[in-house]
DNA sequence: TGAATAGTGTCTTTCAGACAATATGCC
DNA sequence: GGCATATTGTCTGAAAGACACTATTCA
């Protein structure tokens, strides 16, 4: 930063927007389970019924990151959940009013959380599976994409996934919500192998009997750190 | 990004700052070689005489990473360059002005670019090794940091190192780039094996027969499209 | 022929991927 | 016993890591 050069200073807008995902159980149907995607419906121009993330205006003296918290909070009742800043979209044309840069945010909430229409002031807002948006405002659905790559991508060399999940869950819960965001199945035994080899799960020594079968073993995440492996 | 919500919409002023990163051939000692930044010292308060990474104000309708482009023009002389997002930086508290939100990039410079002295408009500009870093101004050692970590782990597993080097190369100039990000030796057979396996390094034909010792074989990367493996 | 750097092969271990049968609990 | 889900082991191939000697050029 250097106040030297580069001509008048441009005061834009900035705002941050928050990807809030979630993998839904989907226990009626027989279905996999998806990845999701928190959305709202927009009240007014530009966009106007249009669908987008929830976001807002980044405050005075107000940091990144505690912008994006009070959107969680606000627009999808959330709080204390995973956050990571994605990355800032500046295409002056991104927003047909005014320049807005937005600076990014993806949220994991876990499956068990309240609903969205429950907790959110917002007059709509909803769950959409990330195969099957509805048309976005702005340039979210690039955003999206980008969050979604991120996602895949992260999934796969650290722990987020604890993000996703409530705090005792079965292995073939941790292996669903790989499979909901790497969007293919995994062989079940390989998986397993893989997960207990890491070292970041426990056992509980609690069992799991609400469903048909066999009872099976919850285990924890040992750390809510976020740890890097590969 | 929404409008209904967030209280005034201030208007925090937005700048770039760019990472340009190195790696020195230090052709004169017997020392390894070094991971590089370029710095510029402040002419003017805040922070008079402190060093800082090259930036400035990201213009009316100018795109982010074009700001990032004429930064990296104006200030290192260099263009046609590897340039990827870095990262935002938000704190209020970052500048003692007043809010001032800034856009990271990193770029990525061959050894055999013109020397920065002789292509900069900016009265100082240096390059400092990494480990032997001086007062910085703002945030801009944390910022630094985390361009650092992102190379350090990126370059294990995509071919961003054709940023770093000459259009031909010696492996052992690319071994080099290599053990200077990440900061420790690797075994020769290994890594050429390695890179050899990746079918992203093409042989050139020609030999360097300009040091001593038996001439190397000069390779090129095949594609100067970022590539991710493993 | 000595100095300097380039270039090469094997062994071992670890990890990923493919693959199916048995165990447990409830009705 | 039948149903539904949980849990477990082996083989194979690929890649990583450890390790040392030969080849080429020039002075």
């Amino acid at each position: 930063m250097n106040t030297k050069k580069g001509g008048r200073a441009q005061r834009p807008l900035v705002t941050v927007d928050v990807l809030v995902f979630t993998v839904a159980k989907n226990k009626s149907q027989k279905q996999p389970n998806d990845l999701k995607i928190a959305l709202v419906k927009r009240a007014i121009p530009p966009f106007k019924g249009k669908w987008a993330l929830p976001g807002g205006f980044v405050k005075e003296n107000e940091p990144l990151e505690d912008a994006a918290k009070r959107e969680l909070k606000e627009e999808a009742g959330v709080r204390n959940v995973y956050l990571e800043q994605l990355y800032t979209f500046g295409n002056p044309e991104r927003d047909p009013r005014t320049r807005v840069i937005t600076v990014a945010y993806f949220a994991l909430v876990p499956t068990d959380t309240i609903s969205l229409s429950a907790a959110t002031d917002v007059s709509e807002a909803q769950w959409f599976p990330i195969k099957n948006l509805p048309e976005l405002a702005f340039d979210h659905k690039k955003i999206i994409q980008t969050g979604v790559e991120r996602l895949r991508s992260k999934i796969g060399y650290s722990n987020i996934a604890y993000g996703l999940l409530p705090q005792k869950f079965r292995l073939s819960d941790l292996q669903k919500v790989y499979e909901a965001i790497l969007g293919h199945k995994l062989d079940k035994r390989n998986f397993r192998r893989k997960m207990l080899s890491l070292g970041l799960l426990e056992e509980t020594g609690q069992k799991d009997k609400s469903g048909p079968g066999r009872p099976a073993l919850l285990y924890r995440f040992g750390t809510k750190e976020v740890v890097f492996f590969d």
